[in-house]
DNA sequence: TTACTATATCCGTAAATCCGGATTTACGAA
DNA sequence: TTCGTAAATCCGGATTTACGGATATAGTAA
């Protein structure tokens, strides 16, 4: 029995730039602490957005690899993919410490699951 | 009289992420290294592009505060805005770094000029 | 002047992206 | 089963973005 191989994501720079490059989408990495799982109804909560408009911002980022979903129930909870590679999350980090200073986040609630 | 103050550029990490999720525009960016400048027919001949296209997408980077263009004659010179804050000169030089390892730029050949 | 060069901008078209209400899917509970 | 909730997907239309040939601008030199 061998341990699992976390292999690095493959991840283009310029396609996590896009990925980043909307508001939505990076607010949406911002509100995810890192190793924190945040719940969709939150984020649409902390967001007040229309539920399509961040389920499908998350497939993005979903799609793009920075992302990953775990469903528990009727949920699904979101995290950053710690899976990617070094450089990826140094740089994801730095994005999401700027990031907060500049978008006005509301914090989580946390109220639904 | 009194020194010129560099005022550092406001950029949004979104519009600074968005403009570098191009890969004309990354690759740019890649090819200015920090604080040398770079002709735009050298950009020109390294990417094999129109001019028009090249010449679009470098004002999206000097719109965007990225980059800073200063001319000499015919020729327009243009290097990484090196007034930009901190964060956003880190940021940059971490993408560059591993833009040039992903992209597959030719070297500059600084024939003209 | 005129001619030439480097670069920027214009403009019509094509393609990509975004939005959000409506619908579907997935799951849990009764 | 059936119902209710959470989330994903669909879809048609609006908006944005990209493209590149053609043209305009800015500068040099004769």
């Amino acid at each position: 029995m061998h341990a699992v191989q976390t292999v690095p994501a493959e991840v283009s720079v310029a396609s996590l730039c896009k990925c980043l490059g909307d508001e939505w989408r990076l607010s949406l990495v911002c509100l995810m602490e890192t190793d924190r799982e945040v719940c969709v109804c939150d984020l649409v909560a902390a967001l007040d957005a229309p539920q399509s408009t961040i389920s499908r911002h998350l497939a993005q980022l979903r799609q793009c690899g920075l992302v990953v979903a775990r469903r528990q129930g009727t949920w699904m909870h979101y995290r950053i993919n710690g899976a990617l590679p070094e450089w990826a999350l140094t740089i994801i980090e730095s994005l999401v410490r700027q990031g907060r200073r500049q978008l006005g986040l509301r914090p989580l609630q946390g109220q639904c699951c």
